[in-house]
DNA sequence: ATCGTTGCCGTAACAATGTTATGGCCATAA
DNA sequence: TTATGGCCATAACATTGTTACGGCAACGAT
């Protein structure tokens, strides 16, 4: 039949050992020349085949992008799940510290996810709810807390919000600021994450 | 003489009419299209000139984004100035609105802003210190709150700082959020900047 | 008034990049 | 052995940023 259920190959087992070197080549030059600098041609160049691989494994270059968005949520998940789950103020810093650290190691993979610069690239994968495992552990952590009686009871999902809302507003401010001035930035950083805890703490309507 | 001390020509009062035919074509597209979708010879064609007329008038398309991006922190800064200086609290709460307000209503010149998207524009225009005066907006407020003793006596660059990363947060978070739910966004900024003011007010550390 | 210079403009070509058509090669199965 | 299917590479095409080149109009000098 000439019908398929998917236009892209399957990964039998060990198969597509090609599509892994492809991706491992757009990671890396992800890393070094950031997401402006992925081109077709380097990443098969780098990956040691021709361009026309990249759309036999994975469909063009926007196929190629969501498979990064989606492997760095990935690993965004696992840096966030190594925070032992002990609930309370302790885990949600921890994570909003991993958070940032991941963010600052991987900064270019970071932008990709969070900077929206591929136009239909959270929506086709938000869709896939891959970034939803990541947030889930925030929200996790959030319930956990408020069941050891340290939040008051509420929304775990709205106040997860507020704390991403605003762990990230520092990293992307950090990220690319207008303003070229401020120093110590994991000061301020520090500073702010007691500040939103304390204001999740001192919660006491229901959200 | 050959040097010249710009490249660019000048504007002796109505001579640049084409530069700003191209700018608004510019910003038309930008509105319409996005960043992205800003293209020299739709933008050339829009203006009623050739492409060319783009290097003559801004030396290509980074000059134009630069332009951009200066125009559009020129509106931003307006729109912040017109919140009355009263200090305090009042104040400080409308400023945020008034920030959200615009980026809202001009969601592809805050992504232009604030999103990153060009590499070397941020480095580039900053250094002008062309997004100093909307910062400072923010600043004299925080000063004026403390100065009025409804915020402890502190560094308001720093407070300001904390601030702007807050609202930012839920300004960039709802604009390209990769979880793909929550309604209510004003619901949750205004739940957020209540919090995010009782932290500064509760702040009694010099920062 | 005529001529030369200056500077903007448009056409067209060039370079880079995403994408697609085409043919070939190899592995696998009959 | 042969036929088929799928992956691959070469090469061409479309789009887009950029630059070379020639023209023309305005302004100033003689």
């Amino acid at each position: 039949m000439a019908t398929m259920s998917s236009n892209l190959p399957e990964k039998s087992s060990v198969e597509a050992e090609q599509r892994q070197r492809i991706l491992a080549a757009a990671l890396e030059q992800l890393r070094s020349e950031g997401v402006h600098g992925l081109r077709v041609r380097s990443i098969a160049a780098l990956a040691g085949c021709s361009t026309t691989g990249v759309y036999t494994w994975f469909g063009g270059k926007d196929g190629l992008l969501k498979a990064l968005y989606s492997d760095g949520f990935d690993r965004f998940t696992a840096a966030l799940a190594e925070v032992r789950k002990t609930g309370g103020r302790t885990q949600l810093s921890e994570l909003a510290r991993a958070y940032r650290r991941w963010s600052i190691e991987n900064p270019t993979h970071y932008r990709l996810m969070f900077g929206g610069l591929v136009p239909g690239l959270v929506a086709k994968a938000s869709l896939d709810g891959v970034g939803l495992s990541s947030f889930g552990i925030l929200v996790d952590a959030v319930q956990r807390t408020i069941d050891g009686g340290e939040l008051g009871p509420g929304d775990a999902t709205g106040i997860a919000y507020h704390l991403w809302a605003g762990i990230h507003g520092y990293i992307d401010l950090a990220a690319n600021r207008p303003m070229s001035m401020i120093g110590g930035d994991d000061e301020l950083f520090e500073r702010g994450l007691v500040r939103l805890l304390d204001g999740l703490v001192r919660e006491d309507q229901p959200s």
